[in-house]
DNA sequence: CACCGTAATTATGAATTCAAAACCTTATTT
DNA sequence: AAATAAGGTTTTGAATTCATAATTACGGTG
């Protein structure tokens, strides 16, 4: 029997996520600086991987490198945080309208069939959280631009920088499973104008929710 | 003569930059791979930086990581050129509404001159595409929003990825001096929905022309 | 002659080492 | 007592070293 290390990932792609969870969970703060050091010792592994996957996040935009001393959690103030929510309105709002021209017939019952279990999830907040994600980032997927993919899930790590700016507010749910069923309408019509304005929409209502 | 490198950039990012380079000059062309001992004893480096260096690029997207068998150039085929273009014309139309909105009248002075100098430039082929480059850029600039601004430049050094299809076609130097005028008009005229609407027209052109 | 297995070589990934810059503490001077 | 200079410590940035995976070269075997 062969080890089961089949190392899926590179050491620093599998330290890069480690520090992302972190940073998402505040356990590194905003500004705070990183101690690679201690990580390194804390992971059991030498400052090269460590170093190399803070430069990966620095090209994200989620540490912010000094020069000679080191690396910082970077910090997003309130402009930041609408500048990067318009980013992903944007690029969000366009996957709609390419979606509702050219998904197959396949892709949009698969969308509904994710729409139905965000209905089915009003009541658990968590899960509610859980599948709206899953929604936005199979519309992504489906329409089909890996580079807006990329571009898409670095903005929401740098939106998930700030924990209580949320894109989608717990008070919300009612209203964000109406403006989920109106985009899934226009979807399914075909309308890309009407989709890609549906997703502004929704997206705007959640830019007041946070304000 | 001494070198009078007084270090203000970390040597990663010079030697990202070098590498950039390379890669947009087809001295690495695409698919190929990047030898990493080669690569440090030319630049008279160790393999450390330069490794570092490679991972930044990697997450820009330009050279891409198999592992356990080091980096190489990314392949762009036509339908990644076209999504990273359509995003490219989505975020900039973007920001020339934004500009069009907000900017202050000194800074559509600005770009008012970058523009008198790209009409100068008319002549000289590779000044008007220098130019043509720092209207967009300064544009963006104005827009004020440092992410979609490091967006935008990530997908401008993907798209250079393929010599043959840079932004800016030789022979559309009249055409695009016109299309930049329009564009200048709606500024001028703080006209939004206008602005963006010609930018975006402006890019379409712009791959109609690669196509 | 082709094919397979094994040894040698090479390149990657990661740990370790090293030099120099930044910092912190302390002591000295005014 | 405050400011500052000196010295020591910590930490970064980069080179070097090391282990192992992958590739190549080679040689035996059918």
């Amino acid at each position: 029997m062969p080890p089961l290390t089949l190392t899926p990932r590179a050491l620093y792609e599998e330290v890069a996520e480690l520090l992302r969870e972190r940073i998402f969970s505040s356990q590194l703060a905003p500004g705070s600086w990183i101690d690679e050091t201690r990580l390194a010792e804390e992971y059991g592994i030498s400052r090269t991987p460590l170093r190399e996957a803070l430069k990966v996040l620095a090209t994200e935009g989620l540490v912010t490198m000094k020069m000679r001393r080191g690396a910082y959690v970077t910090e997003v103030n309130a402009k930041d945080q609408s500048d990067v929510y318009h980013l992903l309105s944007l690029l969000e709002s366009d996957a709609a309208g390419v979606v509702a021209s050219r998904a197959s017939a396949r892709e949009l019952q698969d969308l509904q069939a994710i729409h139905a279990e965000l209905a089915a999830a009003v009541g658990d907040t968590s899960a509610f959280f859980a599948v709206n994600e899953r929604f936005h980032m199979r519309l992504l997927e489906i329409a089909d631009n890996r580079w807006r993919d990329q571009l898409c899930a670095d903005l929401r790590k740098v939106m998930k920088l700030n924990r209580h700016n949320s894109l989608l507010k717990a008070g919300r749910i009612q209203e964000s499973l109406r403006e989920h069923q109106a985009i899934m309408d226009a979807l399914l019509a075909r309308d890309a104008a009407l989709a890609t304005q549906r997703m502004r929409e929704h997206f705007s209502s959640g830019l007041e929710a946070a304000a």
